[in-house]
DNA sequence: TATTGTTATACTCTATAACTATA
DNA sequence: TATAGTTATAGAGTATAACAATA
């Protein structure tokens, strides 16, 4: 019974030069991370990004279309569908601006408001299992560090 | 000239709840990440997925595709399609092994090695580049927090 | 002219189910 | 029966270009 096999079929084969990477450890914990937010809101019909425009909305009641996908990283095109899911089950409400008549105005509807809740409830849950291996001091340095990366993209 | 309007255009608008999230952060930075890495890779052909292959069979001479695809978190049904691509390039060679014909054992050809080689200089500069707001011991810590977080998956 | 939202489109990544050939 | 690889397919995220209405 050897310990490890000259070709490992059993343990994880080494990675190389990529294990020392912080773009792939990134990649691979925002996956896992994403998977983990899928199966914790089961059920609700949410995303990450259907939840992050829920988030700013109800933060920004009000907002701009393109606003609340710039404050997001995400393109006009795309934030298009993105709304017209969210406002199809009736979560959010969206009007022309009275300023600026190109411009959509969206809003929670109280729907949207108790989604925005419940999901976040069970989001800090998912978030305290997944980062369960961290003490709340690192989490927060965790926080800190990726935030400076983010803030290199633009 | 007031410093902030009530609804903010020029300013990012404030994120919510989702601000204190660790899963939306991971998902920036791994975005940001992905989207420099592009950049750098340019004329290459390589992607963050394509690339991983390369280093773990580099590091693994004669890997069963599975193999491979387990340690990068790649299902089989997709590591086809991967695998097609680098070989269709000329970046790596598959056999079927000698010890068990249902398998596929992959090495990095000539150009293979070339290819692994020249893309980690470039990403190298593109990690210095993502993260020079951070120091060689924030590097390490990131890293570390990171690699406690992908755990959770398995 | 520039900007807001829209349409159309394409590419990549990931996921599932069913098949084949070997073991 | 179980495993390695394969095929087919579908959903989701993101990217670009071109257009209409409004500023």
């Amino acid at each position: 019974m050897n310990i490890a096999s000259l070709n490992p079929e059993d343990e994880e084969a080494p990675l190389g030069a990529l294990d020392h990477l912080v773009g792939y450890h990134l990649r691979r914990a925002s996956g896992a991370f994403g998977t983990d937010f899928a199966r914790a809101m089961e059920g609700t019909g949410m995303r990450q990004v259907l939840f992050g425009i829920l988030s700013v909305v109800g933060a920004n009641p009000g907002i701009n279309q393109g606003a609340a996908g710039r404050s997001l990283g995400i393109q006009r095109a795309n934030m298009v569908t993105l709304i017209n899911q969210l406002s199809d089950v009736g979560l959010l409400d969206r009007q022309t601006a009275a300023e600026d008549r190109r411009a959509l105005a969206l809003r929670l509807t109280p729907a949207g408001e108790t989604m925005l809740r419940e999901c976040l409830e069970r989001i800090e849950a998912h978030e305290e299992q997944m980062l369960a291996g961290l003490t709340a001091s690192e989490r927060r340095t965790l926080i800190a560090l990726l935030a400076k990366i983010e803030g290199r993209r633009l």
